[in-house]
DNA sequence: GTCTATAGATTGATAGAC
DNA sequence: GTCTATCAATCTATAGAC
């Protein structure tokens, strides 16, 4: 049910999909789904919160790196690689932020902080002692996901680019940017 | 009725927003839109090629620099103020590309690209004279298109820092990024 | 645990009075 | 050009049989 809705969300949308159409998926009537979700909004919580728990128990495997330049490499290319392995997932995580409950929300959103958090500290860490050159670490932070982020809006794996040489890419101009 | 429209879709989605909602917004009953839109998708499409005719036309009014580096300056400085004048356009004309019908999302991506092509020509321009480094101008083009976009999430006039600072700050990070 | 059936509400769009 | 009224379809969620 989760994969189907998943798939489904991301292609037509939350509030475009009904339940009938993810038990068609699944090979089901709709009633039946309700053995396991207790509601649509209980459904795209679990995938989105499941989505960021993912995100943070894979970042703190990571193996963890001393230079600030290595710190930094190393969630460049965690990031991209972790986001280009599940593109639904991502896409549901930030275009229906706005169809959850205020409390589901807030949820979300701690989760997203956090995990913003990592790479804030990286480049605070950095720049205090000298190896890098940004002129505000929240706003860098921000700039430099949403930049990584722009690779899921185009990336095609079997494309003209291996994911070695996008990483190398991006890393090369986040690299760039902040020194 | 387009004002109305435009701020409920950008708020709860196209998909979330009905017909009456909209109506009651305006101040008039459900039927009374009809005189003004064909049907629910038309207006969601006109609000969306509207705003991307006003993206081309306010570009191509800019004046025109010389150097290569002027010219990406320029236009990271007019993609940023231009965008954060009206997020909710901007917001729909991003989120609610899986809602058009095929003919009009065709469109909506032909005047998208139209304006990607104006920044890949400023950096294959400037890579060919020796004044940009970038490894691949059609991602190079797209990975800063996402992180200017980047401030629309975060941006709100009257915080911590006036648009002139915030360009400034996404300048850096653009021009050290390709050179 | 899945089914059929349905309650109760809401949807986009239209018809016809005024 | 707006209104009331409504059609026909669809929605989430539930009840009860099996």
């Amino acid at each position: 049910m989760r994969e189907a809705a998943l798939a489904l969300f991301a292609q037509h949308g939350y509030a475009a999909v009904s339940m009938r159409r993810i038990a068609q998926e699944v090979g089901v009537q709709a009633g039946a789904l309700y053995n396991y979700t207790p509601d649509k909004q209980s459904l795209l919580f679990d995938l989105m919160q499941g989505h960021m728990d993912d995100l943070l128990n894979a970042r703190s495997q990571e193996p963890v790196c001393t230079s600030a330049l290595a710190r930094l490499e190393a969630f460049s290319r965690f990031h991209i690689r972790f986001h280009l392995e599940r593109p639904q997932a991502v896409f549901i995580s930030y275009m229906e932020l706005r169809n959850l409950t205020p409390r589901n929300f807030a949820v979300i959103e701690d989760l997203r902080r956090r995990y913003e958090g990592e790479l804030e500290t990286i480049l605070r860490d950095g720049r205090d002692i000298g190896a890098f050159h940004v002129a505000d670490t929240k706003i860098t932070t921000l700039a430099i996901i949403a930049m990584l982020n722009g690779v899921n809006t185009w990336y095609r794996s079997g494309g003209r680019l291996s994911l070695p040489e996008v990483e190398a890419i991006y890393w090369d101009m986040v690299r760039k940017a902040v020194t």
